[in-house]
This record gives C-alpha cells, sequence and structure tokens, in this order.
DNA sequence: TATAAGACCTATAGTTACTATAGAGTCAAG
DNA sequence: CTTGACTCTATAGTAACTATAGGTCTTATA
C-alpha cells in the first residue's frame, strides 16, 4: 500500500478543503476539538483523511451554530457507534429551543425600536428629539424593590 | 444621615436606584460612558442625580441592544442639544437593520437545524443516527476553488 | 472594646470563537 | 542568493461584562 506519501497533506491544504482558515484548525487543535498531528521533521503538522473529515464536521457543526463544547460532545458520541442517539436528539433540540428563546427576544427588541423610531419620525434639535427623551426616561428598578440593606 | 447634601449617594446605592451591578458601574467609569465622580476623604466614589439619570440613559440604550460605542455617541449628541437629531435616526435605523439581518440568518439557521432534527426522530443506534450522518456530509467549500497554490 | 458583617477599593483573569500581530524558521524557484 | 509562500510559536485583542483575590473603611453587636 503506498498511502503514507500522497495522503498526508500540510495545514494550509487543509484549510483549504474545508474551506477555513490556518489559524482556525490550529486554534481547535489547542481546544481538542482535532487530535495534535503528526510532525514532519521540521515541525510542519501533517494531516490525513480522516482528519478532513473531522474538520468538516466540526465545520458544519459550527455553520449550524453549535458551540465548541456541544461539538466535542457530539465528536465523542461519534466515535461510540453503538451508543444510542437519544443524547444527540437532546441537544439538538435544545439548541433549537435556546435558538426560539434568541429570536422571540429579538423580535420584541425589534419591534421596541421600530417603536422608539417612531417617537423621531423627522428631522430637528436634538432637544426635541423624542428617541433620547424615550432612552432618559424612568427606569422599572427603582420602583419595584424597597431599598438596600444600608437602611436606618 | 445628613452629609454634605442629601443628593449625594455611593456607589452601592446608584446601583441599586439604576437596577445595574455595582462593578458594572465601575466598568462604565473605566470605558468611559460615566465620568470619573468625586470621591470620599476615603476615597469612596459619590454620585449625583444627574448621574443617575446619565446611568439609566445608558442601561436604557444597552436593554434595547445597543453597543458602548454607539451609546457614547448619543451620550454626546445628547449634550449638544442645538445640534440636528436626524444622527439619533441614522443610528437607530442602522441598528434596526441589523437586527434585522440578524433575525433572518437566526430564523434560516433555526429551519435548518429543524429539518437536521427530522433527520433522526427515532431512538436507535449512533451509527444509524441521520443527525450525525448529515453533520459529516460533504462541504461546498471542497468544491467550490480550485486548488492551493501549492499544486504540482 | 473587640470583632464581625457589609460596603467599598484596586487589579487581574476569565468568558466565546476566533482574529491579528510579531518574530522567526523552512522550502522551492528565479 | 534573494524573494515569496508557507510554516512555526506566543501573545494580545475583540464585547460587555463577571468572577476572583486581597485589602480598607464603617457600623452594629457581643
Amino acid at each position: 500500500m503506498a498511502k503514507d506519501r500522497k495522503d498526508l497533506i500540510k495545514i494550509g491544504e487543509l484549510a483549504h478543503l474545508v474551506g477555513v482558515q490556518v489559524v482556525t484548525i490550529r486554534y481547535y487543535e489547542k481546544e481538542g476539538l482535532l487530535d495534535k498531528p503528526q510532525r514532519t521533521p521540521n515541525g510542519y503538522r501533517t494531516y490525513r483523511r480522516t482528519d478532513v473529515d473531522r474538520l468538516r464536521f466540526i465545520r458544519h457543526c459550527r455553520d449550524h451554530g453549535m458551540a465548541i463544547e456541544d461539538i466535542k460532545f457530539l465528536l465523542k458520541l461519534r466515535e461510540a457507534p453503538e451508543k444510542d442517539c437519544m443524547e444527540v436528539n437532546t441537544l439538538v433540540d435544545d439548541h433549537i429551543k435556546r435558538l426560539e428563546e434568541q429570536l422571540a427576544s429579538l423580535q420584541a427588541l425589534k419591534s421596541r425600536l421600530v417603536e422608539l423610531r417612531g417617537k423621531c419620525p423627522h428631522s430637528g434639535a436634538i432637544s426635541d428629539c423624542g428617541i433620547l427623551r424615550d432612552l432618559g426616561g424612568q427606569c422599572r428598578a427603582a420602583l419595584e424593590s424597597p431599598a438596600p440593606t444600608t437602611q436606618s
């Protein structure tokens, strides 16, 4: 088998194949997503096919907005083919739920901003600006709780 | 309790009034959102009414998802009442536009995740998990661009 | 009066997933 | 022999805080 020469690639080629930056690969290595690769005599990292697959997996996860820690978890699961995949489903479900929460709060934020923008549809003096006036308004926290522990 | 004037408060009381943490106030000071306050002989920060208003303004902006740098800009505008408020409107418009982009990309991400989740609606062996299989699929970058400069 | 609780002080590091910078070694081509 | 592309390590910066450590000051209670 003449594989030990052809299949070995350097970091730049791996980066190109998967479409990430070289520094990102070294970062993933440092974070433990990628194993420490073999080195050529001059110290260059060398990678194989399996590393390309693994890096692609990582990138797909990241493209789906998953956190590094989640990906570590998925990578570990991927290496235990006999286990049940329920944990994968749970992780994805949780991720979707987080996304939905984030979407809802951004949606609400946008509504408030559009409303705020409506306070000053015209061009005029800063002193008359409804947006700045609104942003300077009262705060809820002051009305809710009684007093700090420093009371007589 | 009658110190110099009754409207001089310490950092903890300011934090309580506005509903932020003490450390956050010091952070805002370091970032230049709040002026360096006067100090008591023992080195404690003392604040006045205007500081309460200013901090409230800052918090309202942050609650609307604005960046510190944007808030600095608004604070500066707020102190020039004779100027035109067009820049305020522009800033808010830009902010809304950014939010809309973010919403769109999160929405798309969620769709992809829901689709991904559909690949494995059941419980079973990791080796059969459609989610992991999908995440391990081919990547676009490999097909798009030709080859790195290190071509034979 | 001693002491303990609480508020305050400064300075530093950690969070996330990278990106940027500096300084240096390796390798092939011209 | 120099140029340029590629590689290496190590450190710092990003956003907006949060956490930690270690210390001082004030006040209430035993």
